[in-house]
DNA sequence: AGTAGTCTACCGACCGCCCGGTAGGTTGGC
DNA sequence: GCCAACCTACCGGGCGGTCGGTAGACTACT
C-alpha cells in the first residue's frame, strides 16, 4: 500500500465512516451491556468507559439513553426483518417456510444474541411511541408465523392447534436459547439450531396417533 | 363503615394474622409491580405506595429491596417445588410426568405470573450468594425435565434430541406463556394450558416418519 | 511558509433529581 | 406506661444530562 493509497484510505475513513464506525461500536457495546446487566442497571457511565470516552464525550454521539435503547431494538428488528421474514417470504411451501423461520432466528441468536434479547426484555424502558412502534413490528412477526402455521393447517399437517398459541410457543423456545446455549458449551451454534427447529417443527406437525400418557389429575 | 367496624376490623386484622398478613400483601404488591415495570425500574417508593405506606413505614416490614427480591423469587422457587416437581415425582410413567410438569407449570403461570416470571427475568438483581442459591434450585428443576427425558429416551420414545436442550426448549416454551397469555383473551387459561402441554409433548416425541420439508438452505 | 480561523471530537465540572436507607419521633390500643 | 406500627425529615450518593471549554487537525488567506 502506497502512501498516497493510505492518505486516501484515512480521508475516506475520517472523513466519510469514522464517525459511523464509532457509533456503531457505541451501539455493539451498548447492547452488550443492557444485555448482561439489564438496560435499568447500566448507566451511561458504564457505557462511556466501556469504549473509552467519558459520559460528556458519550454524548457528542449520542442523544439520550432510551435514544441509544430504540436504535438498538431497532437494529434488533431489522435484523429479524431482513435475515428471518424476508427470507422466508421467498419460501412457498409452508413446512419449508416455518423450518426456514425457526432455523434462522435461532441461528441469529447463537450468533450475537444481545440486540434481539434486549428487543424482548427492555420494552418497558422506552418511550410509549417507541414502545408502541416496537410492539408493532414484534406483533407482525408473530402473526407470519401464525399465518405459516395457519398454512400448514390447511393443508392437513397441523391438526387442533391454534396458530396464535403455537406461533408464541415457537417464539418463546426460541428466544429462550439466548439464556441457556453458551458458544464454549457442549454444543456447537449449528447443533442447537438443528435440534431447536427439529423440535419446532415436530411440536406443530400432528401425529395421527397422539395419546395422552393418562393423567386423569391434570386432564380431567 | 363506623368506628365499632373498623375497630373490630382492625383488632381481627392485627391481632391474629396481621402482621403476616401485611407482609404477604407486601410481598404481593412487589412481586406485581417487579413483575409489570422491573427490578431495578421500580422504586422502594413504589411499593411503599400501593400497600398504602410511606417508605419507612415499609422499613418497618422488610429489610431491604434485594432482600425482597431474595423473597419473592424463594417464594416462587417453592410454588414450584412443592406444586410442580413433588408431584410429578409421585408420576412414575416418564411420559405421564413430562405432562404432568408441563401442565402444572403452565398452570401456574396463567394463575399469576408475577413470582414466576421474576424468579427468570431478574436473577441479575440478586446478591451473588442468593443468586447462586436460586440458580442452583432452577437447574435442578431443568436436570429434573432432562431426566424425564432421558427416561422417555431409554423407553424409546424419544429418539434421537438431547435431553438438556430438550428440557430448556420446554422450559422456554412453558415460561414465555407469561408474556402473551392475557387472563380476558380469546383462551381461558385450561385451553392455553392444554394447548401448550401438547405441544410440549409432540416436540419431544419421536415421529417415526420425520422429514423435512426440503430446505436445502438451512440444511446444507 | 506562516498564520489566523474553523470544526470535530472530545473532557472536567457541574446541575437537579431521585434513589435506598435511616434516625428519631408520634400515636393509638393494650 | 409501653410497645407495635407507623410517620416526617433527612442523608450520602449516583443518576441522566448539560455547559463551557479546548487540543489538534485541517483550511484559507496572505
Amino acid at each position: 500500500m502506497t502512501a498516497l493509497d493510505n492518505a486516501a484510505l484515512r480521508a475516506v475513513a475520517t472523513a466519510a465512516n469514522g464517525e459511523q464506525d464509532r457509533r456503531a461500536e457505541i451501539y455493539r457495546s451498548a447492547a452488550r451491556i443492557f444485555h448482561r446487566k439489564g438496560y435499568h442497571a447500566t448507566s451511561i457511565n458504564d457505557i462511556a468507559a466501556a469504549v473509552g470516552l467519558t459520559k460528556a464525550g458519550l454524548y457528542y454521539y449520542i442523544k439520550g439513553k432510551q435514544d441509544l435503547l430504540f436504535a438498538i431494538m431497532g437494529f434488533a428488528m431489522d435484523q429479524l426483518d431482513e435475515q428471518v421474514i424476508e427470507p422466508a417470504r421467498r419460501v412457498q411451501d409452508p413446512q419449508a417456510r416455518l423450518e426456514t423461520i425457526v432455523a434462522r432466528h435461532a441461528r441469529l441468536i447463537t450468533q450475537d444474541s444481545s440486540a434481539l434479547t434486549i428487543l424482548v426484555n427492555e420494552l418497558e424502558g422506552l418511550l410509549p411511541d417507541d414502545r408502541a412502534d416496537i410492539i408493532s413490528r414484534q406483533r407482525d412477526y408473530v402473526d407470519f408465523i401464525a399465518d405459516t402455521l395457519a398454512a400448514l393447517r390447511d393443508e392437513g399437517k397441523v391438526v387442533g392447534l391454534d396458530p396464535t398459541v403455537g406461533a408464541f410457543s415457537l417464539v418463546g423456545m426460541i428466544l429462550w436459547i439466548s439464556r441457556w446455549y453458551r458458544t464454549d458449551g457442549r454444543l456447537d451454534g449449528d447443533e442447537v439450531v438443528a435440534a431447536v427447529t427439529r423440535m419446532a417443527i415436530s411440536a406443530v406437525l400432528s401425529r395421527g396417533d397422539y395419546t395422552s400418557a393418562g393423567n386423569p389429575e391434570e386432564t380431567g
